[in-house]
DNA sequence: CATGGATTAGACTGAGCAGTCTACCCGAGA
DNA sequence: TCTCGGGTAGACTGCTCAGTCTAATCCATG
């Protein structure tokens, strides 16, 4: 019901632009700045600057929704529009730079790291396995373990296109529509229930 | 012909072990200590604590080799030695830790990233690439992009598992062999010439 | 008007860091 | 024996950073 924009706020907004762009090497004083606030502001709202990175960390991962099991029936279609929705997500320069700053500092907060994994695609691979599963159970694919299945089409999805933006490969543009039928038709072949390999 | 190691490989090695586990943050300090060299050694043999990491980044990409091409015949004996031999040296601890330390660094020193990029995945994918393109010039694969097809089996040869290693994330053993079986029978039927969609 | 909680600017501490510099040491070759 | 190149130890500079502290200011409530 408050609508004021609290110095909090803007901290954890300042924060999250520049852990996202400079990783945790991103310092107290530019977040401050960035936020406009005065030193002690940050330290009457924060116990240090770890915890303020643990709160944007898990603030970045509450939005993570994967939109699926709206076309039950329409598998092809179904698995199209997750395919496009998880690239889009995946692939963003959001969704690279928080991948690029969590692997960076899995050693010096292994919970926080996992929380952030578990509550982001953890969760996409969870929703993704057991929809697969029910397809499996109507037979429209291939028995197999689904949570397998699930890690090879988000593989596939992502191919190596995280890997270039990762390490800032140009790549020429491509047919991002087009690419994700080849993905999901290619994985609709290697799961599909007649031909018995 | 001379097998002495000198300091300036005592200084490698020791910046080779500490990069790969503290990433840039390896201070010369801890280096030095850790080569059991003094402090004014380093700096008769490497300009800056950049030069040394460069020198670093660059031998540990001049050993990746992707063993092709063995069995020109044997399309699905190649793929799979392809694939363990992969899979295997991506997700090595050492392997892991670069892939890491590399995207944590892709914007201070963007040239020698993507350098080391080309050296190390960029060359396995353009043999693997040629490869398959030989595969399906003689009709044994689906015509198709053999760059697509190429990132499509690294993807799921990798699958989730890089990202649970860089993440941290404890997974429970599995039969290797057995799901590198798997993948490459996937990718043979999602690219298999018979069966056209 | 008065009080008190939040905010501000900025000084300060203590630590770690890269890189420089000095002074000393050792061992091989002239 | 002398010299000199490469080695060692360690002090030192200059910087950045996280976190603390002080003193002044603002503002809403009583």
């Amino acid at each position: 019901m408050n609508m004021m924009i609290t110095n909090r706020d803007r901290l954890l907004l300042a924060a999250r632009e520049l852990f996202l762009e400079h990783g945790y090497d991103a310092s107290v004083d530019a977040i401050i700045a960035h936020a406009g606030v005065a030193r002690q502001t940050f330290y009457n709202h924060f116990r240090n600057k770890e915890s303020l990175f643990a709160e944007v960390v898990r603030d970045c991962f509450l939005d993570v929704i994967a939109p699926l099991n709206e076309h039950p029936d329409e598998l092809r279609q179904s698995l199209l529009i997750f395919a496009q929705a998880y690239r889009q997500r995946a692939l963003s320069p959001a969704g690279v730079s928080s991948y690029r700053v969590l692997s960076g500092q899995a050693q010096r907060f292994p919970a926080l790291v996992r929380e952030a994994y578990t509550m982001g695609a953890g969760q996409i691979i969870e929703r993704l396995a057991s929809f697969l599963r029910m397809a499996m159970e109507e037979k429209k694919l291939l028995d197999a373990d689904p949570v397998f299945a699930a890690e090879m089409l988000m593989a596939m999805v992502v191919g190596q296109e995280r890997t270039h933006l990762l390490f800032g490969i140009q790549r020429k543009p491509e047919d991002e529509q087009r690419k994700m039928e080849y993905v999901v038709d290619g994985f609709l072949r290697m799961f599909a229930p007649q031909c018995g390999i």
